[in-house]
DNA sequence: CCTTGAACCTGGGCGC
DNA sequence: TGCGCCCAGGTTCAAG
């Protein structure tokens, strides 16, 4: 799923029914995600109240009372749904999927809260994401963690970190936006579309936003100004999605959003006066979408 | 170091 | 209806 804005979606969806709740029971209905889930965690988490729901890149951080943090990614396809009430499934019980989705739900935490039980059900088809337990103190010492560059929005990222981070780079500028120690938190979808809105290549090579001195060029504050604004639109879109989904069936996960280029090969490109057409062109396996015409 | 490609896994869509 | 193929928002690891 998700890229940054999609996991600070599921964080601000799920923070008003899981902030301040005692974890009653960890079920874990399977013994591995994309890795195996740590020893003894259901045993570790039990009885523990939680502290707060926090985000660090793609990453969904749920603290406890203990100073334990739950960290969960949420890999291509993961989800999270809130149903109320305790729920039928026991431990030991035999269990009849009602429907195929249901089969995928892998773990779920069955909350204790003033007002009722509840549960908050993850759902992973694919099973790429995966979960794990650390101190919350030892965070910087969790591999997931280690080099990870600096969220997208925020006062560490700007054209001086940007120009240090491209200087001689020949590799093109979208693999150099996907990879997680440059910008923690953009995924395939935002860097299309950032570069879509700075009017760059996605194939240009990272090294030529850069000056011989190593001073941002000309176009490199555009960029990071389009990095920015589309992170920050997205998460607003997916604000708005939530107050409708939570509505409906609770489920929180990938929103409806209407991106410029994503998704959209051969429509017409939405820059004022451009004219030209979204076209689509793998980068190391992956779908770029660009228009040729205005992106230079 | 750099880059690409395959791998992990399931499901949906499309062409035949 | 069915089959085979291609595609998918992420990350990691091996190989060139």
């Amino acid at each position: 799923m998700p890229e940054l804005p999609e996991v600070e979606t599921v964080r601000r969806g799920l923070a008003p029914v899981m902030e301040g709740a005692r974890i009653a029971r960890l079920e874990l209905r399977r013994g591995d995600l994309r890795f195996p889930l740590p020893e003894g965690l259901s045993e570790k988490v039990e009885g523990q109240r939680i502290a707060g729901l926090a985000r660090r890149a793609k990453y969904l951080l749920i603290d406890l009372e203990n100073g334990m943090t739950i960290l969960s990614h949420l890999g291509m396809s993961g989800s999270f749904r809130i149903e109320e009430g305790a729920g039928s499934s026991t431990p030991g019980e035999f269990h009849h999927p009602r429907s195929k989705d249901e089969k995928h739900d892998h773990v779920i935490f069955h909350l204790e809260r003033e007002d009722g039980p509840l549960r908050v059900i993850y759902n992973d088809p694919r099973r790429f994401g995966f979960m794990d337990l650390f101190e919350r103190a030892e965070m910087e010492a969790h591999g997931a963690f280690a080099g990870l560059g600096p969220e997208p929005v925020g006062n560490a990222l700007d054209a001086d970190y940007l120009a240090r981070r491209f200087k001689d780079k020949a590799q093109p500028l979208k693999s150099a936006l996907l990879d997680q120690r440059v910008i923690a938190g953009l995924g395939n979808i935002y860097v299309c579309e950032a570069l879509w809105r700075s009017h760059l290549s996605p194939m240009r090579a990272a090294g030529t936003l850069v000056t011989k001195a190593g001073r941002p060029g000309t176009r490199l504050p555009a960029l990071v100004e389009a990095i920015r604004a589309v992170i920050a639109d997205a998460i607003e879109a997916g604000g708005s999605s939530l107050r409708d989904h939570i509505q409906t069936d609770g489920s929180l996960g990938y929103f409806q959003h209407s991106f410029a280029v994503y998704d959209r090969e051969g429509e017409p490109c939405r820059t004022e006066g451009c004219g030209g057409t979204v076209t689509r062109k793998v980068q190391a396996g992956r779908s770029t979408f660009y228009c040729p015409t205005c992106q230079k």
